[in-house]
DNA sequence: CGTTTTTGACCTGCGC
DNA sequence: GCGCAGGTCAAAAACG
């Protein structure tokens, strides 16, 4: 099963975050939720795309938006994939680990075959939250990093980080949502994320 | 002193 | 069944 998320579909989205040195914008192909990346593949069409050359405005990586399994398991790729929720995006960024608000431990670096440059592996460091994310750059276009996010948090951002997450409230229960500067394609986000996010949650105990 | 990063080894899944 | 590639673990080092 999959929840088609069609986010903004061929629609560009930029937004602004603070803590970030990239340019950006979002573009979204319509996704799918078991299908949203593989970073191995370098398949960067199933990714959310950021980051455009015409905008300059810093960007915010989306963090994981669709929810995750009621046993979400401390490995994620032992649950069934109706379960786990991957998202994967491009992002243009100088810099590799980009700060969505949460923090991030690295437990891993791996070189890959598919790109030149090695994947690094991270897990979030809230207790409990078995959020992994992996960061590489793109093999294509040393510019964009690649990030692919495994699970949703099941906290908030820490010491209340918000404002920087571009999510409409409706696709962010669990965690922090933008207080200020919500862009006005905000309300494109939220359709096919809720709906993807009941779709899921109507089969775990999220 | 607690937390995070680094890095080599180990484990698992997949394709041939 | 074997080999390869990707993902994770865990000990040691580094850092704040």
């Amino acid at each position: 099963m999959a929840a088609s998320l069609g986010l903004c579909h061929e629609t560009s989205y930029a937004y602004s975050y603070p803590a970030l040195n990239t340019s950006s914008s979002l573009c979204f192909p319509p996704l799918m939720a078991d299908h949203i990346v593989d970073g191995g593949g370098c398949s960067f069409g199933d990714f959310l795309e950021l980051g455009h050359s015409e905008y300059s405005l810093p960007l915010l990586p989306p963090p994981p938006v669709v929810m995750a399994g009621g046993n979400n398991d401390q490995y994620g790729m032992s649950s069934s994939a109706t379960t786990t929720s991957r998202i994967g995006f491009r992002t243009r960024s100088e810099v590799e680990v980009l700060d969505d608000g949460f923090k991030w431990r690295k437990y891993g670096k791996k070189a890959v075959k598919s790109s030149p440059n090695p994947r690094n592996y991270y897990r979030c460091s809230a207790a409990g939250c078995g959020v992994k994310k992996r960061v590489e750059r793109d093999g294509d276009d040393p510019r964009y990093v690649v990030t692919t996010y495994d699970g949703v948090h099941n906290h908030a951002t820490p010491g209340g980080v918000v404002g920087h997450l571009p999510y409409p409230p409706s696709a962010a229960p669990a965690w922090s949502v933008p207080a200020v500067a919500s862009p006005p394609t905000a309300q494109a986000w939220g359709a096919p994320l809720h709906a993807a996010a009941a779709a899921h949650s109507s089969e775990s105990s999220f």
